[in-house]
Parts: C-alpha cells; sequence; structure tokens
DNA sequence: TTATATCCCATTGACGCCCATAAATTCCCA
DNA sequence: TGGGAATTTATGGGCGTCAATGGGATATAA
C-alpha cells in the first residue's frame, strides 16, 4: 500500500460533496481487499473530528479494523483503557464513494473543521487530514516554523555536548 | 459491512416502534447466516440495559451466542463472568424485526434510557446502543473532551502502533 | 370487546446513480 | 520540444430508488 502523502485542494459543491483525491483512493482502498477479500465490499472512507486540531480526520477500512479488533468483544464491562477505540468508533461517519469517487461532508464535521466552499485533503502516512485551506496555512506555516526552530536548538545542543567533550 | 460504527437518529412512533438503521441491519445480519445456517433464521436483535449508562444496549445473534458458548467453557472464565453473562442472557429482549426492519422498544428499556420520542443509535463495533439523544450528546461531549485531554499518551490497547495525532 | 402485535401500503425526502461538462494531466507526433 | 489530441480526474446537476416514517387493516391473546 502506498501511503498518504501530500496536499489536494478539492471544492465542496452545493449538495455538499467533495471529490477524495484519487492519490488517496488509491493507497486507502488496496489493502481491504486483499485482507478481507471480497465480501466486505466497502467502498469508502471513515471521517471523525480530530481530537487535536480543528479539522477533520479521515483513515480507510484497514486503520478501523485495527480498532475494532483492539476492543475485547466479549468483555460486557469495557475499561477505561477501551475509551479511546470506544469514542472514535461511535464519533466516526462511513461515508462510502459515490461513482465518482466523491464523498459527503456531514454537517458536524464542516462545522467542526469550519468548511465552506473548499477543502484541502492532508496526507498524514496511514490517516489524512481534512481542513479549511486558510486555517491549514497558518496551522501549517507554525508548524513548519517550530519543527525548523527545534532542529536549529536540537544542532545547537549536539553542538555544546560535543564542546563538553 | 463488519463492525457497527457511528450514529443514527430515529424517531418512535405512537406504537414504541423505532428503525433500527439499515447499515446496522446490515452489520449485524450477516455473521449469522454463515455461522448457524438458515435453521436459526432469526431476524432481529437483543436488547439489554447497559450496565453502565441510562442507555439500552444492543447486539446481534452473533454475540449472544459467543456469551452463550463462554457459560460452556468451564476453566476460562471466572465465576464472576458466568454471573455477568447469565444477567445478561437473563435481562435480554428478543426483538423481531417488522417488515420495514423497525423494532419495539420494551417499556422497561424504554423508561430506563428516558426515551420519549426520539432515540440515537451508537455503534460500538461489535454492539451499539440506543440513548435518549440530549442525554447522549452530553455524554459524548465529555468522552471527546477526556480523550482529548489524554492527548497522544493513550495507545490502543492490542495495538503496536499508538494513536497520535 | 380491549389491548397487543404483525402485516401491509402510502408518503416523503435524502441519497445514490447517472450523464454531461470542465479542467487537468499525460501522451504523442510533427 | 512545443503544442494539440486523448485519457483521466474533478465538478455540476437531474432523477429514480430506497430507507425512514405514519397510519390503517388484520390477526391473536387476555
Amino acid at each position: 500500500m502506498t501511503a498518504l502523502i501530500g496536499r489536494h485542494t478539492n471544492k465542496i459543491d452545493k449538495k455538499g460533496r467533495v471529490s477524495v483525491p484519487k492519490a488517496f483512493r488509491n493507497a486507502l482502498s488496496s489493502p481491504v481487499s486483499e485482507e478481507r477479500g471480497a465480501s466486505t465490499l466497502f467502498s469508502g472512507i471513515y471521517l471523525y473530528r480530530s481530537f487535536k486540531y480543528s479539522a477533520i480526520e479521515g483513515c480507510g477500512e484497514a486503520f478501523i479494523q485495527r480498532v475494532v479488533d483492539s476492543l475485547d468483544e466479549l468483555e460486557l464491562f469495557s475499561d477505561e483503557q477501551d475509551d479511546l477505540a470506544i469514542t472514535l468508533l461511535e464519533n466516526s461517519y462511513q461515508m462510502a464513494y459515490d461513482t465518482e469517487g466523491r464523498i459527503f461532508l456531514p454537517v458536524e464535521l464542516r462545522t467542526y473543521a469550519g468548511l465552506s466552499d473548499e477543502a484541502i485533503f492532508v496526507g498524514r502516512g496511514t490517516r489524512f487530514q481534512v481542513w479549511q485551506p486558510e486555517a491549514y496555512n497558518i496551522h501549517n506555516k507554525n508548524s513548519f516554523e517550530r519543527v525548523r526552530s527545534q532542529g536549529a536548538t536540537l544542532r545547537l545542543k549536539k553542538l555544546q555536548e560535543g564542546f563538553d567533550q
């Protein structure tokens, strides 16, 4: 499976639909058919509110399946270890592609991410995020600067350590 | 269709009926027919009072069967777990779908969950819950915030890879 | 009968399916 | 190597189908 990498900006139409980038569809679809056979023929993705950002987070069948498997099926009292998995399942939307590879963006998620007429898909390896473009640019700028400065600090530290010895 | 995921809000009519979401019906029906053949052709679900919340909990034939089987495996489960399983079976209602995929909500369960004219079905992987919508929203808000505040430190059980943002 | 439950049909509104066009990318060839 | 032609992807919108809902008719039990 290819990883989810890069950014794609797509339009949200009046019906609230948005095309999932072809590259993402490819990356997300392959593992399912191999792992579970043609029986579970769900063609689509899972969306939920990011816990950290004002953005939507998404994943494919493979990831969700691992969340499901992490739960002990026969456990009648779920312990706190399961809270994350349960919360994730409860708050996820299973969105099927239409014939053209689009999905409908649930109102709750659109509102949460502040989406209006455009959305940027951002690859994050096994998962991806969907942001309001402006919000993402700001976030990305900050993240990049933070990484850059941290990198500088790290190099500095290494240098100091070197001097110590 | 494998796991129960996401939420669906449906109306409870004057007769006390409510539609079980199609996605849930699909997810609950498939494994039964495969495992047990056409002999046990029960088309419906099992409902019982949640041990933990003021909500109804539900499952399909497959899960109930697993609980039943767990009682026969003498060494594997503790007495406490057996008691739990028995209590579950004793308190479960077997509700059949009508022609349209609706079920009748037993008064005991409606009262327990404080249901009036609407009910929200919440997927939890192998099982689901039925809540009074307002009560669920409050509960979910708290759960979501708790997970959020615990942040990236939390890890999924049985999962090598952590769930980081 | 009264109450309870199952089946049947009728309505509606959302969503999936379809086609038609636009934009973008690749491919091909002069 | 520039620029079209062809293929693929993205976008827009109409329409039919089916899930959800409401209510009535019929069957069963108390």
